[in-house]
DNA sequence: TCTGTATTTGCAAATGTTAGCATATCTAAA
DNA sequence: TTTAGATATGCTAACATTTGCAAATACAGA
């Protein structure tokens, strides 16, 4: 039963493209609506280089998907659920007990803000760093 | 509000803890029964060092925990509707279309594995490769 | 229509950093 | 001493980041 191998190296994939802070970023953004380059640029503060680099990396996984609007190329998540599933591992983090108190109340802030920024089903919207290692 | 920052940097850090295919087989096997290293070095046919190893990445991240039986060091998932969750995951994969049909009954073979064995829920209970890149 | 320019995005190379593996050594319990 | 685990070290390959440049498009002017 060599399955097992293929599934926990493809979810093994999956997490490693979303183990990046400015990745999880903009799928977060991602949800509450589509965006461009130019847009999470702004939003996020760094490079468009920096952007498009992370872009190309959920792109090529295909966990966002593009379409260009002129000049503009506007990026929405393939699987909207996706955010939402990646919300959900907050329940699985434990924090270190010096920072115990501020992540409990980021955590708490994150899911009411998640939660009531609902994306609108939207049509063509338009407008408008850290490193992260296990060990 | 920079607890979008703090919290997007701990869930990466989650998910890089998950971005290696060794570890999620561990946290898939102890989903089962609590394991020894010893037992899990046979099941996934790798060295010992390179069962403890991964296993101190878990458990430094405290995703599970250890309890010494004697001569040996009994682990076990600290919270096992991770195991749950990260099978959620499967949901987001999209597979190459060259290994497409061979991935999707990959999944569901393995979805109605992690399906049927399930782990008794029980109490205080107290007992008994591959490389993953991004780009 | 054609041409030049500014805007937006993608792509590639260079550099520094880090994870994973293999081997070996070290520690704890019986 | 023996067995089960943990840890240290060196090597290799991959990742993150920055910089620069190329491609595509829109727009203004002739």
């Amino acid at each position: 039963m060599p399955y097992r191998a293929v599934v926990s190296g493809e979810l093994a994939k999956l997490f490693g493209v979303l183990s990046h802070p400015i990745r999880i970023r903009i799928i977060e953004e991602l949800k509450r609506e589509d965006l461009t380059v130019g847009a999470l640029k702004d939003i996020l503060g760094i490079t468009h280089a920096a952007v498009s680099q992370q872009l190309s990396v959920l792109r090529s996984n295909h966990l966002v998907v593009e379409s260009r609007q002129g000049r503009n190329v506007v990026y929405h998540l393939r699987n909207p659920a996706l955010a939402i599933w990646i919300m959900e591992g907050l329940g699985f983090i434990l924090p270190d007990t010096s920072e115990m108190e501020k992540m409990r109340s980021a955590i708490k802030d994150v899911q009411n803000a998640w939660g009531s920024e609902t994306k609108p089903v939207k049509a063509i919207a338009k407008k408008s760093n850290t490193k992260t290692r296990v060990k």
